[in-house]
DNA sequence: CCAACCCCCTGAACGC
DNA sequence: TGCGTTCAGGGGGTTG
């Protein structure tokens, strides 16, 4: 399911939450979630370690433990994460149960569980050091709020390809963190046909581009903001960002801006809603 | 290098 | 009602 924007939530929702517990114990349920190390060795190493903080890159999370190993997980479609007290019923689902220590002790127990309907979620394990050749992360492009993110960034890496610009957004390489959703809300924003070939692009085009790429996903960030309770409470699942979509999902439906109806067509075997109007397949 | 397929899984929505 | 098909926001692998 969920793109820079939910993991981002997830990774601000519970950090601040996960900050300085200890893991007393793992039960992994389903070994093929745990990609490396097997799951035995996984239980066994992360069994007693203490988060230092957590942080998101692209769409992997990553749970800094205090010494300096990692845990590295990626939700794929419908993984979730929840930090619940431990008497509270499992989700149907539930693949990965991290027993947590070290909340105040008026507090419940809590668990972080890993839940994922379709299981194509995974987690990793790095030691210290250990590099990290099972993960992906190392060949991530750079995060879409970077500096380094500019119009002369997006042309020199894809102005000359003839693949699809949505299908340049989508390519976890260059920009990091764009899924479905958010690259369709971009190139509405930024006035482009999703289909347009990356090497018709002008300089303009990838200056809109590479205006639009943080600012969409900075204010469906924002709108997804939720506090962990509410979190907890819609089980993860709550985006409160969608009826914020201008075109995704909306296909037949009136243009936001000029009224036309929007279009649905195939772009790189993805779903993709546009506007025929404002998105026009050659500049004018 | 690239495009065009295949795979991984479950569940919701839709057509007949 | 039931059954089959299609689709879903993730990524990876193989083949030609």
């Amino acid at each position: 399911m969920p793109e820079l924007p939910e993991v981002e939530t997830v990774k601000r929702v519970l950090e601040p939450r996960l900050r300085g517990l200890t893991i007393t114990n793992v039960t992994v349920k389903r070994p093929e979630i745990t990609a490396y190390p097997n799951a035995e060795e996984f239980c066994r190493l992360v069994t007693g370690q203490i988060i230092s903080h957590m942080e998101r890159r692209g769409k992997f999370l990553i749970l800094h433990l205090r010494s300096h190993d990692r845990i590295i997980l990626h939700l794929r479609m419908t993984g979730c994460l929840l930090l619940t007290p431990a008497d509270l019923p499992e989700e149907a689902h539930t693949h990965i149960i991290f027993s947590l220590s070290g909340s105040p002790e008026s507090l419940p127990a809590l668990e972080l569980r890993f839940s994922d309907m379709r299981r194509f979620g995974r987690f990793w394990l790095l030691r210290e050091n250990e590099a990290d050749t099972y993960t992906g992360i190392g060949k991530l492009g750079i995060e879409p709020f970077d500096a380094a993110l500019t119009p002369a960034y997006l042309q020199a890496r894809f102005g000359k390809r003839r693949k699809t610009v949505k299908e340049c957004l989508l390519d976890q390489n260059g920009v990091a963190g764009i899924g479905n959703i958010y690259s369709d809300e971009i190139l509405f924003t930024a006035g482009i046909y999703p289909a347009r070939p990356a090497n018709s692009l002008k300089q303009e085009d990838w200056e809109r581009v590479a205006a639009a790429v943080p600012e969409r996903l900075t204010f469906f960030t924002e709108k997804n903001e939720i506090t962990s309770e509410d979190y907890l409470q819609s089980k993860g699942r709550n985006y409160r960002n969608t009826p914020f979509f201008q075109v995704y999902g909306r296909g037949g439906q009136p243009c936001p801006v000029c009224g036309n109806k929007l279009r649905r067509i195939v772009v790189g075997g993805r779903s993709s809603v546009y506007c025929p109007d404002c998105q026009k397949s050659e500049e004018a």
